[in-house]
DNA sequence: AAACTCCTTGCAATCGATTGCATTTTTACA
DNA sequence: TGTAAAAATGCAATCGATTGCAAGGAGTTT
């Protein structure tokens, strides 16, 4: 029974070589000829040696780790359970395993001391990806060093110097308000919470009405969850007060809450009032009726975040990207329209 | 201006002290005097100085860190972008994120030659929590190593000896299934791919049909997607073989994409067919019909992984844990019975 | 004031892998 | 065979924080 081989020396003892000969033969490293490297690197194998990656990690002051950040911008802030960010997180963490990257999966309040440097000076991550822009674009935009590779999730602000990979908020906020309007509604309404990336859908869905020269009306303060989307719309039908024809969602996490409202209520979809969700989660093609939405392709945006970051940890200049974005109209919206 | 604070020692060569007491003053060692304590720990807060954790971790022997391993047993294994998954994966993170903990979010193919021993020879974490049994339960327990800090999500095999933590599988077919029942059903169909979970909750199904001296179909192999399950359904309903009027699906997913094909081919759910989904995740009360599902606790269940791996690090006595499960009866499975 | 505590602080080794430079071994060529 | 060049290997320092042990200093007791 061979005793066990912990550390590199232990391996390199049993080779009878030197701790340099062994890590360089490890390593791959030509300076070792081709005959010590087979032999170490056999011996490795046989015994199940790893190389500890903590030891290694702190001598080469790296961390092969990528941390995936998700702002939190308020307790009722629920991102790290919304299905789209979920999911863009998991095309994230398998594209970063392809590159041999460790993905740090962490949730941080805006309203803690630190800012994400503490992530580099504490060599935990070698490059972070942030969610979450939130409301505050100030205080998020404070947060990020941009000495430091990191790429955001979302869009570009006045000021910001960070390198941001998102889709186009203010053309998806057009296009789905333009459908509706095509479907003849008359009243549009906006749903969801003001943050920095929904107040940009707010834009395109003015700019829309504008066009239109129709009536804008107040938005309607709506968290990103069923639960809240539910509970608002609700409660405005039961109190009359709900008078729209047509909605655009901030989320279709929000359209699917307020649809199951609607439909408690009788209020049929698209007839009398057509909807727009946001997102495009997967979901959407399976609800009844299948929703309407701005489609954000998270293999897409995945990947391009990770690409971006990798660019930036490879001191390459990065540009930051607006990917495309589109609507997929489905039965929520599609009224079949009778031609007088 | 103040140079860069960047190591132990350069703090305490800032302060006038030696590295030992700088490094005993941040973590509170009542050997050093209550002022000096108090200076150096200002003097850090002040120049924003960070403990590499690199560093600290490697000197300490500890990573401060818990994998979450998500096993793909195959390539069309698409649990990393499962609703339920990654939405307990959340609660996850942010449970250890409260104990102090590090997320390592990994995926881990079954067939790669690696174990999982490696995360902790590498020293890459402390402990682990892992999903996907997948359907080779040996193959599985054989990545497992005991004397590690494990837990498992899922099931007790016969054989296993690592900690699980898991709801009542068997329960819960067993009760999707005396409901549909209970509806009026007589042809109930079981659907979803064979794993150990599944393969527990077809037990259940089996129980409760045996039991009601009802007929047992054939499964129907679907994978945990909606798009397989909306597919496989398509194809059955236009080759008329779909002859069911009861339907247990294996997971929501599953639910969803085959009533999306039953909808499309103008079949009427609960009336003609009645189904039962499995996780009860949050869209299941939003869609149309409301989908009935088993219930799994994701709170409770994230909660619960955590706190078990926690006792084990701590060399507590550790028990596996089922947690209860229950229906939630909604539309897609409540037919308004006429008692004749 | 000597002797003895007790309280603070510093010295130096340690964790395991990597790497510049020095040294030894091998090869090549005159 | 002698010597230079090339190839292979080893020595020892290094990354930054922690900690057992030694040492310095203040205070107390007889």
């Amino acid at each position: 029974m061979t005793f066990k081989v912990r550390t590199l020396s232990d391996l390199a003892k049993l080779a009878g070589v030197s701790g340099s000969t062994a890590s360089r033969a490890l390593n791959d490293n030509p300076l070792i000829s081709e005959k010590t490297r087979k032999k170490i690197q056999k011996l490795a194998a046989d015994h199940g040696f790893k190389i500890n990656t903590a030891a290694r990690n702190f001598r080469l002051k790296t961390s092969n780790t990528i941390a995936v950040v998700i702002v939190k911008s308020s307790e009722l802030d629920q991102s790290i359970t919304d299905p789209f960010v979920l999911n863009i997180v998991g095309v994230i963490a398998e594209e970063l395993r392809i590159h041999k990257y460790d993905v740090l999966l962490v949730s941080h309040n805006i309203g803690q001391a630190a800012s994400l440097d503490e992530y580099f000076n504490m060599n935990r991550a070698d490059g972070l990806i942030v969610f979450g822009q939130g409301d505050d674009i100030e205080a998020f935009d404070d947060l990020i060093n941009k000495q430091h590779p990191i790429v955001v999730w979302g869009a570009q602000s006045n000021g910001n110097d960070y390198v941001t990979v998102g889709t186009d908020n203010v053309k998806g906020g057009e296009l789905a308000t333009q459908h509706l309007i095509e479907q003849g509604c008359q009243n549009i309404v906006f749903c969801g919470v003001r943050s920095f990336e929904t107040g940009l859908r707010f834009e395109g869905y003015q700019n829309a009405l504008k066009h239109a020269q129709l009536n804008i009306p107040d938005a309607l303060d709506i968290h990103f969850t069923f639960e809240d989307a539910y509970r608002v719309t609700l409660e405005l039908l039961k109190q009359n007060k709900f008078s729209f024809d047509g909605i655009v969602a901030a989320s279709d996490t929000i359209a699917l809450g307020m649809i199951r409202a609607l439909n408690e209520q009788g209020i049929s979809i698209p007839e009398q009032v057509a909807i727009v969700g946001y997102d495009d989660i997967s979901v959407c093609a399976f609800t009844q009726p299948a929703l309407s939405s701005i489609h954000q392709d998270t293999q897409l945006g995945g990947k391009a975040l990770v690409s971006s970051l990798l660019d930036l940890l490879a001191k390459k200049p990065v540009e930051s990207i607006m990917l495309d974005t589109q609507l997929v109209a489905r039965d929520s919206s599609c009224r079949k329209l009778n031609k007088t």
